[in-house]
DNA sequence: CCTTGACCTGGAGCGCGCTCCAGGGATTTC
DNA sequence: GAAATCCCTGGAGCGCGCTCCAGGTCAAGG
């Protein structure tokens, strides 16, 4: 199995190594496991964990959410709960492209007005 | 010619009187006629300018931008510069959208990848 | 070994965009 | 003209999501 270091892990999964702490500190993050001495060993799964948390984050969801999502995973019977979670992140991203379209339009339109006048 | 109180102001224009002073004193919104008290008045003028900010903001242009916004939209001669910089904020819309979509995409794949679990 | 660089912890600090507060004056309502 | 609202200013405070720091420990190369 392939462990990453520190640096390694915030190579790959495009977060800093700060950021990787404070998730775990966070609880967004379950413990990662360590050498003898104590540094941090990330493992393909903390990694592809990480893939998902940047998806949610890219997409706006508050870390508090993303701390609720984290806690249910730990639990093996509360998928339900988990998709649940996810569907309705997934309305709120909807929305928020919707009305980022329309508030495109309305500034495509102001544009239009500007090149009306000469500019 | 209409003018509207601090709190028609707000109610109209969707910002708080708090944001509405904050504009004004960071340079977004230029000083508001008052009345002999020291009272703001707001004009139709106005709101139709914190309507384009509030379209602004809502798509993501940071204070700053919107700040440098203002200040050419205080000289005439600078048709070519705003619409440059709306054209500008347009085109990091339109990147948003398109990374908020291929971010929800995933997301999707993982609510079928739980529906396929049986949640 | 010894150096060099990566990593550790706890906690403070920061950038953004507001939001709230105290203390006081203006305006509207009756 | 008094009471009840609304508004004023300057400045402090806040919520979020990190980011940085000091002071020290660990690990890999020569």
């Amino acid at each position: 199995m392939t462990t990453y270091s520190p640096a390694q892990a915030a190579e790959v999964s495009g977060f800093s190594i700060d950021t990787l702490r404070y998730y775990e500190r966070e609880g967004i993050l379950r413990p990662v496991a360590r050498t003898s001495g104590g540094h941090r060993t990330y493992t393909d799964a903390d990694l592809g964990w990480l893939d998902l948390v940047h998806c949610l984050r890219d997409t706006g969801m508050p870390i508090a959410d993303l701390k609720r999502y984290a806690e249910l995973s730990l639990d093996r019977t509360t998928l339900s709960a988990r998709v649940a979670l996810l569907e309705e992140h997934d309305r709120r991203v909807q929305e928020s492209i919707d009305a980022l379209r329309s508030q495109q339009d309305k500034l495509r339109e102001k544009i239009a007005w500007y090149h009306s006048q000469g500019a």
